[in-house]
DNA sequence: GATGAATGAGCGTTCATTCAT
DNA sequence: AATGAATGAACGCTCATTCAT
């Protein structure tokens, strides 16, 4: 339902018809709605890090693992539109009293990314000062590719794919020229 | 309105209530709901673009015009967190009939940024193939900030300022030393 | 509705239906079920003091102001078993927010019966320490046999009106004789 | 349960979840939640009845034993109010079914009371011509006062043991001096 | 004796919209 | 140009109850 309605269209009644049960019955397995939805937030988030893990392969050199990482990414945003609505977009007002504790199978990925540019540093290819501050950045850069492509926000005349592969480039790039100052506030 | 509640919290019965109008007025000037989000959704951009016009200066190099460009979109995202939402996030589903024209200010704005890209390569500073794919994920490092900073789903332990200065100075820094062949697709 | 239902059975849906209107009507004319109850229990209270008002008669001694003035109470109740209840009985719980500027009314009830019980008292016919008190106990008299026939918890062997007779009586005679001291406390 | 929220706070599930058990299996128990409340009901008697039982003492004088008596019933409305609720309160309607045989322990309770009353009709401290119809007058002149401070209807400003204080000497004294006829319907 | 799963009915409430005036 | 009155649809949610196990 998330995929082809969006968050806005998740209602438990919908939800209810669509899997043949009643709305109360949902009530039998989640106290409420955000929890119903925190519990999808944390499905998303275990399929994304099940599939950010899966890509990765011992051997792979840094720039090697980064562009696998990155595309996978932007791959399980593309292909799953509606949860990754509800993990990275859903306005905060509707979350109230969602656990922190949830958010860090996200930071899970985040210092995946972080690991894999110290791993780069030893191998002498990246130059970072702040490792978590440039993982941040890096996925900054893909979620706005993502973002944008699932908010039908982007020019139809440039292909979707072509995009992705050139936001992903420009973000591995950009970490191994990053030889410059950080800042200094 | 959107800047306080976001596009959840906007309802006519709201707006009218806000301009001493009853909700019925309402229609006297848009057909219905979706018109006047679509409204919204212009004057956003027509905001937006003031905002970047207005930072241009003659006489800047290309660099100086990126970053000045650059820092006025993501000051602009922070400030405007509504109508930020509707231009760039609102969920297509609820922007059936839409007339694609009104984006046409939208392009207005990567046009402006196509064009200090290409003035960046008459300088001989950046070196871009595709001067419009730039110019796209260039934005979307821009928005990947922004919305991310604007869901809350950033670090607390990390300065939002700090971030946009990063995301800004990669996102620059990207263009300086793209000399790479562009993609093959 | 009140009157077949009590309380119990207010519902906006019933009531919309009941006025053959749609639910959503009512709350052009009140904010919530909270409000809409609110009125009624004002206008229960108009009712009220009306009726009270209108059985005094000037030239009627303090004795027969006051006989008259306890059955028109117990009159009132009786008849509009459903305006008593959400008067007198509706529990706290479901009344948060009720502006106790709303029971003026009913302390004004009160306020009558206490200058009946002065004006015995001047009379000769009284003999009261605290007034106030005094009125307090009275209406508890009155309020004990109404509550408890609207409940339908006395003995169907008893006549209701030879019930509300006695207490009446009982009542007023309670002040005539009282003329022992008041408590320390 | 009753206790602390009143028969509103009293559901099926609530009660199952309190006391450890499935919703369902209190069905083994009891056919429907009439029927629990009924036993509710009796259970309140029977508490109400013991507390009167163990007040009073023999060898004390009518009036002793009446005052005894009075203070303990409305103590018992003020400390079970949930208990009292049900009782004495709760609407008809909710009642339907419920065995009138259920209601002689009630009835035993003012069988009580009359006959403290005979017994001081016998002491020649009360004069009264119908003991029964007596009993019931006291007993709205207690339920009154209990009701109206559980319903929090009484002025804040009195204290409320001395609302009932004043409420049982009068109701007490009104046995005392209740020498006149009685009605003639 | 006990339960998990399930449900229909109902709750108060909000919404975008229409229409006669 | 403006509005009050009205509404159907939908929302999240709670309730007493049933039934197969």
């Amino acid at each position: 339902m998330l995929v082809v309605e969006g968050y806005a269209g998740l209602s438990m009644r919908k939800i209810a018809s669509a899997i043949g049960y009643s709305a109360t019955s949902i009530y039998l397995h989640y106290p409420g709605k955000d929890e119903l939805v925190h519990a999808l937030i944390r499905e998303g988030f275990r399929l994304l890090s099940r599939k950010i893990q899966g890509v990765l392969t011992t051997g792979d050199s840094a720039v090697e693992s980064l562009n696998k990482l990155c595309h996978a990414y932007v791959e399980f945003g593309l292909e799953n539109p509606g949860y990754y609505e509800i993990m990275f977009s859903l306005h905060p007002v509707s979350m109230t009293s969602f656990p922190v504790s949830d958010y860090r199978d996200a930071r899970g990925i985040l210092t995946v990314v972080e690991r894999v540019i110290r791993a780069g540093e030893s191998e002498g290819v990246f130059m970072i000062e702040d490792p978590f501050l440039a993982a941040n950045v890096l996925w900054f850069q893909l979620h706005g590719a993502v973002s944008l492509i699932l908010a039908s926000r982007t020019d139809v005349s440039i292909d979707k794919s072509r995009l992705a592969d050139s936001t992903v480039r420009t973000a591995v790039r950009a970490l191994m020229s990053d030889r410059l100052e950080s800042p200094k506030s």
